[in-house]
RNA sequence: GCCCCGAUGGUCUAGUGGUUAGGACACCACCCUUUCAAGGUGGUAACACGGGUUCAAUUCCCGUUCGGGGUACCA
């Protein structure tokens, strides 16, 4: 076995990559660059029916969004290429060679539907639905070779007829299982030729000189069955890490009814994958109280060690709340990039607008935002737009009262002489006190005439930034009566 | 059914054979305040249960309960 970590990523094609995949990947990409080691990426396919080209181009997208690179892989350092199972047929092929060879596997007939039929016909007797082991003999004498040769059929594993089998688990510790229970004589290849799961990733781990098999929780289970291949073959086991699931609200395994799942969907939701990776670190990982990490910081205090036992409940609450701590910090170049396309979807555009305009509608937006979409949108009245008036806000403040001192104050904002900030709150305040009124019986309806709604950033940045002329002409709409309501 | 794993506030978690059981999110109150947020301060709230071991168990052991996973020609 290699003496340098070699760890991997080997997900399904199956649909979108989704978040509990990203953690997986996310500790083994830890794992591997805390250890100078190799972050490897496989794609598992050997799902015919359910594997998609559309799924793996997701995968390659959702890690090269969370930045999550890959070593040796597809687009990578191919030196175990292939690294799609379904072009590794004829590795897997040797291998069952080697055990047929060896008596550790056998070929059997026994068609789906016969199997299906000795299940059923078990249950009614009400035993436990299993492989009877019809084939494990040499009853392939009964059929002539090129019978053999042209029936379909499977390969099965030769189970080990008992003893125990111990997986080495580094957050588990030893665990046993019987393998007169656990290890049946199961599928190797399938009638058509392609391997299962079990079988697979043992062939993959070894010829690819994994070292650390750090995956879920749902797979301990059938380590024992690995194990005993591994065994048979006289390959080298590796270290196992099986990490605790991710559970929705109500406990269950984490999947879409519980909300969002697929680590595109996030992105298309506004978070940021700076965001989504702190979060994740910190589901089933921890290091002290700290909650907030750097990558850096992730991959200097990043243990398997550390790793906590139990399934942990996505909090969807949390991840926006930690999305808003990093849009708060983020660049705000950056933020704009990330802005303009959904600004476009929304018929904004900021053609024209001066960089510094644009920071700062993101700076006064960004504090009340918990998404990219937030942000979008609490950006609207910003732009020279036909504003949607929240019909509430017009009923409690374009009242006669509001309206009379947008009225008087629309002749005075007029003669404003230098429009920014600090003149704009002076003139509110004298014009407050003048007429002995409070602040906000005069802001608020001019926060409605500007916006729509009865909250929004402060009242002379939102001016400040309006400019005089969409101010006026906002005002004067309201003064008219042409307000559209939505 | 059988096998395996797990259990600290609502959620993510820290932690210890003797602690006022700590932090974060959420929630509540107050402060700030032109609204909404953000920010600040304070607060409600947890060691699943029963047995052991021990001078002392949240912590160690066993059992129970509950939760999760596996038991496929899915992965």
């Amino acid at each position: 076995m290699a003496d340098r970590v070699r760890v991997r990523f080997a997900p399904s094609p199956t649909g979108y990559l989704h978040v509990g995949g990203a953690r997986t990947a996310l500790f083994n990409w830890l794992f591997a660059r805390k250890h100078g080691g190799v972050f490897i990426l496989r794609i598992e396919d050997t799902d015919q029916a359910r594997s998609t080209e559309a799924s793996v181009d997701a995968i390659f997208e959702g890690m090269r969004w969370l930045d999550l690179s890959w070593d040796e892989g597809p687009g990578a350092a191919e030196p175990h290429a292939p690294y799609f199972q379904t072009e590794r047929l004829p590795i897997y092929n040797t291998y069952a060679e080697q055990l047929l060879a060896a008596d550790r596997a056998y070929r059997c007939y026994l068609t789906a539907e016969e199997l299906a039929a000795k299940r059923e016909e078990q249950s009614a007797r009400g035993e436990q639905p299993h492989y009877d082991r019809s084939w494990s003999e040499a009853k392939t004498a009964t059929l002539t070779d090129a019978e053999k040769a042209s029936m379909r059929h499977v390969i099965r594993f030769r189970a080990p007829a008992g003893g125990t089998i111990v997986v080495k688990d580094v957050l588990r510790g030893d665990v046993s299982f019987d393998s007169a229970t656990m290890v049946e004589d199961y599928v190797l290849i399938k009638g058509d030729g392609v391997p299962t799961y079990n079988y697979a990733v043992v062939i993959d781990d070894a010829t690819m000189d994994v070292t650390h098999v750090i995956r879920g929780d749902d797979h301990l289970s059938n380590t024992p069955k690995q194990i005993a291949v591994y065994e048979a073959l006289g390959l080298p086991v590796p270290i196992f890490c099986h990490l605790p699931m991710i559970l929705g609200a109500d406990k269950s395994k984490l999947s879409k009814r519980h909300g969002t799942t697929s680590v595109q969907k996030f992105r298309d939701d506004g978070f940021l994958p700076e965001a989504l990776i702190n979060y994740l670190v910190r589901l089933g990982w921890s290091h002290g109280d700290q909650e907030y990490f750097t990558r850096a910081e992730m991959i200097e205090n990043f243990s398997l060690e550390a790793l906590n036992k139990s399934a942990a409940v996505f909090d969807f609450a949390k991840l926006e709340a930690m999305n808003m701590q990093y849009l708060k910090e983020a660049d705000r170049d950056r933020l704009v990039e990330l802005l303009a396309p959904r600004w476009a979807t929304l018929g904004l555009s900021i053609e024209g607008r001066d960089r510094a305009w644009l920071h700062k509608v993101v700076d006064t937006l960004v504090e009340r935002s918990r998404t990219l979409v937030q942000l979008a949108e609490g950006a609207l009245f910003y732009f020279d737009v036909p504003l949607a008036y929240d019909p509430a806000a017009v009923e409690k403040q374009l009242t006669n009262d509001g309206l009379a001192h947008l009225g008087a104050l629309r002749g005075r904002l007029a003669a404003l002489g230098t429009w920014d900030e600090t003149s704009l709150e002076a003139l509110f305040k004298a014009y407050a006190e003048e007429k002995g009124a409070k602040l906000g019986q005069v802001i608020q309806p001019m926060r409605v005439a500007m916006t729509g709604r009865t909250n929004s950033p402060g009242m002379y940045e939102v001016l400040a930034l309006l400019g005089p002329d969409l101010s006026l002409r906002r005002l004067d709409a309201v003064l008219s009566g042409n307000v559209v309501k939505a």
